[in-house]
RNA sequence: GCCGGGGUGGCGGAAUUGGCAUACGCGCGACACUUAAAAUGUCGUGCCCAUUUGGGCUUGCGGGUUCGAGUCCCGCCCUCGGCACCA
């Protein structure tokens, strides 16, 4: 009888007891380190989609682990940031004591599914001990000068009095409340990943990762060759004097990826927040903008727009010409209008653009509306793009024309050409921006800095990490655009560490992804009071072998965390550039209803419920079974019994005494076990490895249904079988293991291997096709040469009936495979 | 729009990368056990023709390459994910 509610508590009691999955400190040569992203222990607990990638990584820690690896495998908290102070806020509660309990209820759901964390390692990033090291990675950026003081136009939530960063904005809405998000001038502490923006883009190249998040991260960066180009702007001085010459106001730099065009530039666009455009309108005397008040009218309507707005005016663009002003078009001495628009903007590139209708959808689109000039100076090749003129632009390359000295260039050459003339500047753009590090909450991590009237901004010396979080009354936020943190004077003012001089503490805290950025280490070396990690243990396990998370990490995450390790790799604080070399994404499990897992459609799963009901075994084996790890599938009851009967059913198995394996004794065995048992074990250590774990149950079940028609299973099978179903189903296999009398846990015995040879020279049944269509089958030792299998082939009597029909012109033969008999007609 | 995955029975999916399509599981049907139900077990289960041996068709649609295509090539359709007024 297989009651997992008796011998899982049991086994994993005992595996405590014996400390069974406890790592040492510096492995040997054959090191693996299975991570899997660690959870915000948020109050609503697991369900049963997060532990799919624990189950997942478990599995796979406990093969390796059997295959002989010395396996790391820990689990922590990410307990800063915004769902754990927004339980707290919600449940009136101080966050500390929010994640206390509900890292309490998140250890003891995950204890009760069998994983083999070594939780002697656990972390919090919370844990002063552990946030003096995020402190202290931030000063050693800050002193690198990677990490600098801006005035920011940052998003803005006007309900939640906060401000947001890109990552926490959907669709132009706050990601927390809905409500549009607003533009605000902020100072904020930003950290100049961009440095670093060529080399997180050159190394994905190295990396295992899934092809989708490598794609997106290069999306993300968003590198683009092209050139700086100046243009002039000039004042147009009189109508009524045409002969007088314009004056030289300004100069501008506009970026492009095609300088080619650059004798279709037909007018110029400035983003409103251009500080050029402030400058002009300042200029308001002889030469200055005829059109001062509708310019300041367009910008104050367009400073409002929240990115939903823009995003919402794609299709009808907006802009306003600045009269008074022109262009001079560098190339051609033409001069152009100069207008501002939003769909130019202030955050990639310079802010201003040189437009190229007739080469540009948006250029043109915007040309059309306004009445703009439009002028082909690119010709598409004759072969590669015939007849059909455009009735928008061309944007591809070809030959240039109305281009002066440059008509007939391939437009490829004339890029570089045509910058050189006008004294532009190759230069390299990035998508990527400086990440916005200053967040204004209480629950996170304090920023280790002093403002100092005399000093600046001052570093707080290394020695007083960590800058522990004072308790507060309120860790609502304030309204005014600062952190609660500001409210407490004893907190807040301090001596300046320079000068002396009084001087107040950085009162912004640090955004959710920043203790995430280094954790990986802090497992090496949990309790390192002294140092970020030992040198010895960094060299000894990284980087991760294996990391499992959800694919929404993509772009945040794991961008911030390589560029963090990349920066602790030039400090020589790591020995690798990379910090993850395998990554694998999980795929969600929605609930039985199609949706995804929330509260709010009353389809949350709770793990705990379905390990009562069927057991700890029954959830993993069906949650590894239930299709592609990377595929979001939706949970199903129905499905779930066939993981608990093939469980029952293994247990009986091996306990029957009609099977009698314990007490077979070793005569019942045959030497090197059954072609099944080879092929089983080849088949379940290929699917683990490359995290296909649905076809490995499959193969195990495959197995199981042999064994069920044979009278006598041998204990070296039953052994086998058990060894392949303890990275699936741990308890119930230890519970077989210790039954068919084997010593020691299942968990610590040798991964079988399988023979390639015997393999290769079994019986194998092939099919024997007549012109591709299959007539009939024949067995046959997998290696037979040619003429055995023509022979064998030929003995067929529906084979020699359509064989009779004609003359073979050729046979293909493929050892293993089919044979396949081609006729003449 | 661009980039990246996918499209195979009633459902989740498998197919050693060009070699028996539909493994395995769920569901469904019949039978056995049972007073009965549940549980369990046995057999069956892509579609069409044939009483059977057997034959034809079938991997989103249309072409192509090949002795042979779910897999490769060309052109479409649909779908999921990422990015998006990026100059």
């Amino acid at each position: 009888m297989y009651t997992p509610q008796d011998i899982e508590p049991k086994w994993q009691r005992r595996w405590e007891e014996e400390r069974a999955f406890v790592t040492p400190d510096i492995p040997g040569d054959k090191k693996h380190y299975v991570l899997d992203m660690f959870p915000y222990p948020s109050g609503d607990g697991l369900h049963v989609g997060h532990v799919k990638g624990y189950i997942a990584t478990d599995v796979y820690a406990r093969f390796k682990r059997m295959q002989g690896f010395e396996v790391l495998h820990p689990m922590g908290w990410d307990a800063f940031g915004l769902p754990a102070e927004n339980y707290a806020i919600a449940n009136k509660v101080h966050p500390r004591a929010a994640v206390e309990k509900n890292i309490a209820r998140f250890k003891e759901q995950l204890n009760k599914i069998g994983f083999t964390y070594d939780w002697s390692r656990e972390i919090n990033t919370t844990d002063p001990h552990y946030y003096k090291w995020t402190q202290w990675i931030f000063l050693q950026l800050f002193k690198a000068g990677l990490a600098y003081e801006s005035d920011e136009l940052i998003n803005w939530c006007p309900k939640d009095k906060t401000g947001l960063a890109n990552e926490d904005i959907e669709n132009g809405r706050c990601e927390r409340c809905g409500t549009p998000v607003e533009k605000k001038k902020l100072r904020q502490l930003v950290l100049k990943i961009t440095d670093y923006a060529d080399r997180l883009l050159k190394d994905l190249e190295e990396l295992n990762w899934p092809e989708s998040i490598k794609e997106s991260q290069r999306n993300w960066i968003g590198r683009s060759e092209g050139s700086l180009l100046k243009f002039e702007i000039l004042s147009t001085k009189s109508e009524t004097n045409s002969h007088a010459q314009n004056q030289k106001l300004k100069t501008v730099e506009v970026f492009t990826t095609r300088a080619d065009t650059l004798f279709g530039a037909t007018y110029l666009v400035l983003a409103p927040e251009h500080p050029l455009v402030a400058e002009l309108l300042a200029e308001n005397l002889e030469f200055g903008i005829k059109n001062i008040a509708d310019v300041a009218e367009y910008i104050r309507a367009t400073g409002h727009k929240t990115d939903l707005d823009r995003q919402a005016d794609e299709k009808e663009k907006t802009g306003v010409q600045l009269q008074g002003v022109v262009a001079m078009n560098p190339a051609s001495g033409e001069e152009i209008p100069v207008w501002v628009a939003d769909y130019v903007l202030m955050s990639y590139g310079t802010g201003a653009i040189m437009a190229v209708p007739a080469h540009d959808e948006r250029d043109f689109a915007f040309a059309q509306k306004f009445g703009l000039g439009i002028r082909e100076v690119v010709s598409p090749h004759p072969l590669s793009s015939p007849e059909e003129k455009r009735e928008s632009s061309y944007t591809g390359e070809g030959v240039l024309v109305n281009s002066g000295e440059f008509d007939g260039m391939e437009s490829v050459e004339a890029k570089q050409a045509i910058a050189e003339k006008v004294g532009g500047e190759l230069k390299v753009m990035y998508k990527l921006r400086d990440w916005v590090f200053s967040r204004q909450r209480y629950w996170g991590e304090p920023i280790p800095v002093i403002h100092c009237a005399q000093c600046g901004v001052v570093p707080v010396p290394e020695e007083d990490l960590p800058v522990e979080l004072p308790e507060v009354e309120q860790y609502e936020p304030t309204g005014t655009g600062e952190s609660p943190l500001a409210a407490i004077a004893e907190w807040v003012n301090v001596a300046c560490p320079q000068c002396g001089g009084a001087a107040k503490r950085e009162t912004n805290t640090m955004p959710q992804w920043a203790g995430s950025c280094w954790y990986y280490l802090r497992y090496l070396d949990p309790q390192n009071n002294a140092a970020l990690v030992d040198a010895d243990k960094e060299r000894a396990w990284m980087p991760v072998d294996m990391y499992v998370g959800g694919a929404e990490h993509a772009t945040r995450h794991l961008i911030y965390a390589r560029f963090w390790h990349k920066f602790l790799f030039d400090r020589r604080q790591v020995s690798t550039s990379e910090p993850f070399t395998q990554l694998k994404s999980v795929g969600l499990i929605l609930g039985a209803d199609g949706r995804k897992m929330s509260k709010r459609w009353g389809n949350v799963l709770n793990p705990d419920d379905v390990v009562e009901k069927h057991g700890a075994d029954a959830l993993r084996v069906y949650e590894m079974f239930m299709g592609p790890f990377e595929n979001a599938m939706p949970w199903s009851d129905e499905s779930l019994v066939g993981a608990s009967r093939f469980l029952r059913r293994v247990a009986q198995m091996f306990t029957s005494p009609a099977y009698a394996p314990a007490r077979g004794g070793a005569s019942a065995g045959k030497p090197h076990g059954s072609l099944v048992m080879h092929r089983t074990v080849k088949r379940v250590t290929e699917a683990i490895d490359q995290f296909r774990f649905n076809t490995g149950v499959a193969a195990l079940m495959e197995w199981l249904n042999e064994l069920e028609k044979q009278t006598e299973v041998t204990v070296e099978t039953a052994r086998v079988f058990i060894r392949l179903l303890a990275p699936y189903a741990p308890h119930l296999a230890e519970e077989l293991w210790a039954q068919v009398g084997s010593k020691g846990f299942v968990s610590a015995a040798v991964w079988p291997v399988y023979d390639e040879k015997l393999l290769a020279q079994a019986e194998v049944t092939v099919p024997v096709q007549v012109q591709g269509k299959v007539r009939g089958q024949i067995t046959l030792a997998a290696d037979a040469d040619q003429a055995t299998a023509e022979t064998a082939a030929h003995e067929l009597p529906n084979v020699k009936k359509y064989l009779a029909e004609s003359t073979v012109r050729h046979v293909v033969y493929v050892p293993g495979r089919m044979i396949n008999f081609v006729l003449d007609i």
